[in-house]
DNA sequence: GTGGTCTAGACCACA
DNA sequence: GTGGTCTAGACCACG
């Protein structure tokens, strides 16, 4: 089992994100094929319909294209794809702040240690 | 049932977290009595061992002192609590880089996304 | 029962310094595996909860590592090991000397007494 | 309760025991008068026959004497009491080094490590 | 197999 | 009352 997923939120979710995030990465690049419903299914270790619904989900946010008897695509329209970064990136930001509030730290506070944070990462990987 | 708990990690150390999140926001002030084991095992409901351990492992952690026959106290160790607010918020901080850079996120695009955010938020609340 | 403990120190406690001395007595060398949790506790005629707090405990001075699914193994990092002899060492040290002056004996009389009880013992064996 | 007893060894031989201390500590001195039976089982909350028994053992290792009618007196035969400090002084390095053999230290480990714990806390005391 | 977690319920020492 | 220890027995994840 290469893939586990957590009981929380349901797995078709949590597999249309693991995607998305794999398209962001790059790992799957515009026009690239999505293994099928069948081989995702078996790969995933969950049921077809599971996938099924995945694809789905990804197609109502315009990532992927089905093309009927030719498979699932990541969308060609690159547009599509800089905003949904955009997007992502704005609410893993937000959800790490929200978290950060939660714990009583402050913009501030945030916003130097993040800086700091940084440098010492850019200081590392030069040395 | 107050509280409720992911299956993934175990029960005493989300217990743990939770607390030290409390102390942290303040809403536990030094030198403030915790519930005691067994109240705290209806609270969350889970075992009173299961409590035990929980603050055995915030005593490990010096945020935590216990005297017997009167209960579990929030040290009044200033030192030790903005340590561990320091160390919480690097730790939250790294793991939050690291998220982005998994999703191919740039130091810049980090940066700059997060000053925004911060940015509106106070446009926001000023309005 | 090979093993018996006493009712005044926990179970686990007493259990851990066994195995401490085993250790610092080299009976037990880096590397070695210790008996797993459910045989160590028919063999200290114990519950295997309370071997596995000894372990943890162990674990926590940095004297045994853990690998799950294979068991629990000595550290083989000599340095703690050394280190905790002397620790170990100046302990048993301080308490046998507050136990002698709280009998009354003064400095030169616990120096002097022990250095002729060491000759003595090597003129035995020299025998 | 000021008293309380271990479960090893028996009651009697470790009262018979602190008073021995009492004395070598010079708190009891000699011809001084030991609490009468009665007082002394109230005190240390035992059984008046135990440290009837108590009494008899220091009587066989000469250190009290029984005057009828009068009570137990500390022995004024000062040979008694140096030669009981120094037995006592003997056996207990003698059981320090056992223990110490016990967990591997050799001869010369414990001769210094002593000497050192003893300039050390020389060199504390004058500060 | 291994260690790790959790529950239920008991008993203890301390204050 | 408080926390601390221990047992018995269950289930889990990892290898």
């Amino acid at each position: 089992m290469t893939d586990t997923f957590q009981s929380s939120s349901p797995i078709y979710s949590q597999l249309a994100d693991r995607i998305n995030r794999k398209i962001l990465r790059g790992e799957l690049q515009p026009g690239d094929k999505l293994p099928s419903v069948r081989e995702m299914a078996i790969q995933s270790n969950v049921n077809p319909n599971t996938v099924q619904r995945t694809y789905r989900e990804l197609e109502g946010m315009n990532i992927v294209e089905t093309k009927r008897g030719q498979g699932t695509f990541v969308t060609e329209n690159q547009e599509i794809l800089t905003e949904m970064r955009e997007r992502l990136k704005e609410e893993e930001i937000s959800q790490f702040v929200k978290g950060m509030y939660d714990m009583g730290y402050a913009d501030e506070e945030i916003e130097v240690g993040l800086n700091k944070f940084l440098q010492e990462k850019k200081g590392d990987s030069e040395q």
